[in-house]
DNA sequence: AATGATGTACTATATGATATAGAACATATA
DNA sequence: TATATGTTCTATATCATATAGTACATCATT
């Protein structure tokens, strides 16, 4: 079951909001390779946005690889592994993080604790839908 | 010495720059409490850019604790240590990049060693700067 | 006391990003 | 054939970003 909402109050764009919360439901396993996303405009009517917007949450998912066009005409999921663009885009925003966590006092182990902090709290969210 | 350059054709934009690059200079030591911030249309000059641009980014830093106006009207870096909201903003923010992370096949120790890579890589270019 | 430098507060303008809307088209499916 | 799909185009409205100019209160220096 494909949960999404969008907030159009919050600060975040919504197509952003969108493509986040596909990664994150990639991420937690409940979107796998070979799943298809919704139609566009079946998506756009759920979330009630319009299908421009939903549109540029997948153009922006599949400009990075992680979903793709079947011959069917829909979106599937791919598997897409880390690679040299996706891996720099990731170090600089997570340097930005880093360096504020630095300049407000967290040392290495610090950094270590609050990722391990936000994957554990993560796992148990999703304990349910952890496979074996 | 304080070294910031901004890119007009970069799509972060330039009070981002501003602040991002203060923020590294405080994480790496350059920058300590106490130490003052260039006036902002002094700044501005330097930078080329208008000086509501670089106020915007003092702004922001202001907001966060992370410097503020002593009595002779001049910006002075704090001492800054993590609260409740930064450290929230900052989950948000590393929990989009986890979960990246994870839809790209990362596993919680390759997700370590990222950071861990990333704090070495920060110590390297900065050897000469540390102290002692 | 006077001058200059500082942050701050307003107005204003121009450009780009974001979101919506509607229309049209090619292709795949039923 | 008819429907659903992604795609492409134009268009409009709103907000964020960046620039610009002006004015003012306060602080430091002369």
């Amino acid at each position: 079951m494909l949960t999404i909402s969008v907030d159009h109050n919050a600060k975040t764009p919504i197509y952003k909001q969108i493509f986040d919360q596909i990664v994150h439901h990639i991420s937690i396993g409940e979107l796998q390779p070979g799943n298809y996303l919704p139609a566009s405009r079946t998506m756009a009517g759920i979330l009630d946005v319009n299908f421009h917007t939903v549109n540029k949450a997948y153009d922006i998912l599949r400009d990075q690889g992680i979903i793709a066009l079947s011959r069917n005409k829909k979106y599937v999921v791919k598997n897409s592994p880390m690679d040299d663009l996706s891996l720099h885009r990731l170090e600089e925003r997570e340097s930005e993080i880093i360096d504020e966590a630095f300049a407000r006092g967290f040392n290495e182990k610090e950094i270590h604790d609050f990722i391990t902090g936000i994957i554990k709290s993560r796992n148990r969210k999703n304990k349910g839908a952890l496979k074996k």
